[in-house]
RNA sequence: AUGGGUGUAGCGCAGCCUGGUCAGCGCACUAGACUUGGAAUCUAGUGGUCGCAGGUUCGAAUCCUGCCACCCAUACCA
């Protein structure tokens, strides 16, 4: 038992807190609300962000950026948008500081304050509006990396933080078919990257109209269930229809000759997602990482008393590596290993992830946690009695299970199918879990018992109503996840007001 | 914002009611010894304007006043 870490039964919230720091990915700040996050968990920003974005540059999209502040009159020119979005605005109104007798203050107010941006879509219309003339500019694919910030009351590392990190996706369209097209192709790559990539199975839906996006026509999201049942949404893509165009004006001229205004969609993941992660496989250990996206896959642990045998120990664990990464990945690694006492080899072709021996002068105990503690799918721990067996035994983190090996079945393509057979485990854990999580309901009743004693996804015939979805928000705490796209057909009645109902929701109490 | 609570070492806390050997404990950290297949032990050390400002007093972490910050609940959270 970690001895760091809260049990998710004796507190769940805690236990998600302690992961983060037992693991070492984010550190609070100074500055309330916004979070640091460190090299372990940039880490697995940087492995979300390289495989999302070949997935964009697949379909279509390029990279581009665009200014972090905002003119607060870009901001009013959509009334739902500022809406939305004026509550939890950072407004930069000065330009520079002097010194006091009070210490600093600030100087030279701005003629137009600007706020720190909490989405670009006003800034990027402004651009698309000058960008595009012809339908020949379009379709206008973009994409940018980048921070924003939105002043939230209350934040949690990577699920809600006043600054995070995301992508936000930018398009223009011909027409209001295009626009849709490319509305839910974006969500299914998303869909895909979290459920093949980060092995955390979703339900992709439609907002209802009391939680759709300030300024959109549609949003659609990707919802995934939490180990607590709480619903944590992962990801959304929102058609824009012409309500951006209509106020940054972005028009064009069209093959009829006649002027027309664009069709936009916009859609964005987060670091939340590391949060999805974290909650959908960590245990009670520790984290736990998908091995195809986790930075370190395996680390090699010595383990020896004395000096005799630590050459002896060391020299098997070279060997080892040399067997899953080949002569050079390892001679490379060494030649740059400097003073450090961890040899980092790249793995595989894409030189993202690595398998690291652990040459530290500590403890094995004090290894084992070091790795268990911070998701290593695999660890490879030989000693002496090992060494004269030619042996060597690999832990699980998953199953936390050991297996004794022979060091020549070692291999690259060996841990590739290690690599694949736990990650479709994990993703069958989760959906395993998910689905068991999930219930279908009948009444108003049922959904009120269901939402109070399991939480998780109550399934449901339901009308989509701004004042219902209220009234059973305030009675349950549950919301209207989303309106699933995949529907059973047919008909039902609405558990609330007892209509007709043609479509099924998902209820949940969401993070 | 309203109600309740808390600010003392990097972290977690005791001390405050009853002012005076009160600058303390545990963890962490550093050095050494002894150890090493699931978080050992021993020894010695480093580290603090007791949230900030003012007041009462011979004397304040302790009492008083003001301010600030944070936490919990409610509200808010596309």
């Amino acid at each position: 038992m970690a001895k760091n870490i809260t049990t998710r039964e004796q507190d769940y919230n805690q236990w998600y807190l302690d992961v983060i720091k037992a693991a070492q990915l984010a550190d609070y700040s100074p500055v309330r609300g916004c979070m640091v996050i460190r090299p372990t968990g940039y880490a697995l920003w940087e492995a979300i962000q390289g495989d999302l974005d070949a997935r964009f540059k697949a379909t279509g999209h390029t990279n581009a950026y665009f200014p972090l502040l905002i003119p607060v009159s870009f901001l009013q020119k959509e009334a739902d948008h500022v809406d939305g979005f004026a509550m939890e605005c950072a407004v930069v109104t000065h330009s520079g500081l002097e010194a006091s007798e009070d210490g600093l203050k600030v100087k030279g107010e701005l003629a137009e304050p600007l706020v720190v941006r909490p989405t670009s879509e006003t800034v990027i219309g402004h651009m698309y509006s000058q960008w595009i003339q012809s339908y020949r500019d379009l379709p206008v694919l973009l994409n940018q990396w980048a921070n924003v910030m939105r002043w939230e009351l209350r934040t949690r590392l990577f699920l809600r933080t006043a600054e995070f990190l995301w992508q936000e996706g930018h398009t223009a369209h011909e027409t209001a078919e295009e626009a849709q097209e490319e509305t839910l192709k974006m969500l299914d790559v998303y869909a895909e990257c979290v459920e093949e990539f980060l092995a955390v199975p979703v339900i992709k839906g439609q907002k209802t109209e009391s939680e759709k996006f300030p300024g959109a026509d549609t949003t659609y999201c990707i919802e995934a269930l939490m180990q607590d049942g709480k619903a944590l949404q992962a990801g959304t893509s929102h058609n824009l229809g012409q309500n951006f165009a209509k106020a940054f004006d972005i028009g064009f001229l069209g093959r009829d000759n006649q002027r027309h205004l664009c069709w936009t969609t916009s859609w964005g993941v987060s670091t939340r997602l590391i949060g999805a992660l974290i909650m959908t496989h960590s245990d009670d250990e520790g984290l736990v990482l998908p091995p195809r996206m986790a930075p370190v896959v395996c680390a090699i642990v010595p383990i020896y008393r004395k000096e005799g045998e630590k050459e002896q120990v060391m020299e098997a664990c070279r060997n080892m590596l040399v067997s899953l990464c080949g002569i050079k990945a390892v001679e490379q690694a060494e030649s740059r290993l400097g003073n450090r006492d961890q040899l980092a080899v790249f793995f595989g072709e894409g030189h993202r992830q690595q398998v690291i021996l652990d040459m530290r002068d500590t403890k094995p105990v004090e290894k084992h946690f070091y790795w268990e503690q911070r998701g290593v799918p695999f660890r490879l721990e030989v000693g002496p009695r090992d060494v004269a067996k030619n042996a060597c035994v690999l832990k699980n983190r998953l199953s936390r299970d050991k297996e004794f090996l022979q060091q020549d079945e070692l291999s690259g393509s060996w841990l590739e199918n290690k690599i694949e057979a736990m990650q479709s485990e994990l993703f069958q854990r989760a959906q395993t879990r998910t689905e068991e999580g999930t219930c279908f309901v009948d009444s108003y009743e049922e959904l009120k018992k269901a939402l109070a004693e399991r939480s998780g996804f109550v399934r449901c015939w339901f009308n989509p109503d701004v004042d219902n979805e209220q009234k059973i928000k305030e009675e349950t705490k549950g919301t209207v996840r989303c309106i699933p796209l995949d529907q059973p057909g047919g008909e039902g009645t609405c558990i609330y007001s007892g209509e007709p109902a043609k479509q099924q929701v998902i209820f949940a109490i969401a993070y």
